[in-house]
DNA sequence: AATGAATGGTTGACGTGTCATCAATAACGT
DNA sequence: ACGTTATTGATGACACGTCAACCATTCATT
């Protein structure tokens, strides 16, 4: 017999509880005022801001993935809607034929300018000014000590940073 | 002139990214833990698991639904792909000729039974094992704090509960 | 009883994410 | 130089979620 399954407590149910409930209702509708304000999913928001933060606004393709937390090919598909919106282009890379990278066109950062002060206040509505700093403090230090703990077990995919390091 | 576009304190920031981050690890681990163990998508075993819970293991479709948090359509896809999986039928309702319900099978009912305690297990081991006493009780008042605001503004889905109460 | 509105549930089309696979290219050992 | 292997990125098939359209039934009003 393996050890008797050991279920949640009361305490522990209602921390994972309340867990998913926030997960699905905020994501809902911090997903609802970014497509309601900017017609961009998250998905879509999260590649730009991504570009945006990047030097000159691009990005080799699997660097961004693993920025994201993507895999290729998710992001390959999602950058075929992007281009064929408009809001980014692919562009071959010279040092290596094998990579591309992306950037915003003059379309994508304006949508992303447009987008960024509302989805900030969309997040601080439905989250950030929800909670006092004390409660800033205890959420990240809980969020940072289980990303901590599931980015141990995953094996950080060899980067290889060519050149530095 | 609207307000200047205030951004995300440092702090804020952090907890923003912490949390973003966490979903999205703790989510795919939990997943993977479910899907290897079980053979089960999360959204299965969140169906299995209201069955479970439900009187006569049945439930009404709409009922269900309302409780999952899901759209009609949402369930009535995944109820198909079940049912064709043999993991729950539907049935028709004696009283209201409109009505569906749906009932785990005892395929469905062993399968649950089995994924129960490996998936308490997973999020065990990737959630709440992880956080102090004091770390609990913290982050189950946000997720209430953040759930009741988020909760406030849908008006919830005038529920007539007619015949059996 | 008859009409129209509301409710329960399904369906199809479409966009998206995942997985396995593939072509092209680079890196490496001989 | 050659062949082998790894890596980059794209693609196709499939599962899933959303949205709008759609029947069937029931309720409300007359």
């Amino acid at each position: 017999m393996t050890s008797e399954p050991r279920w949640l407590t009361d305490t522990e149910q209602r921390t994972w509880q309340a867990y998913r409930r926030m997960q699905l209702l905020l994501g809902a509708q911090v997903s609802r005022d970014l497509n309601a304000d900017s017609g961009l999913s998250d998905a879509d928001y999260d590649v730009l801001s991504h570009l945006g933060f990047s030097d000159r606004n691009r990005c080799q393709i699997s660097e961004l993935a693993d920025r994201m937390l993507w895999s290729r090919s998710r992001l390959s598909h999602h950058l075929t809607r992007m281009q064929q919106r408009g809001l980014v282009v692919r562009e071959g890379c010279a040092s290596d034929a094998r990579c591309s990278e992306v950037v915003l066109t003059a379309e994508g950062l304006r949508t992303l300018e447009e987008a960024a002060p509302l989805h900030v206040e969309s997040v601080r509505r439905n989250f950030i000014d929800l909670l006092t700093p004390e409660q800033h403090a205890a959420f990240a230090e809980i969020g940072e000590v289980v990303v901590r703990h599931l980015s141990a077990g995953a094996e950080p995919r060899a980067k290889k940073s060519r050149g530095a390091a």
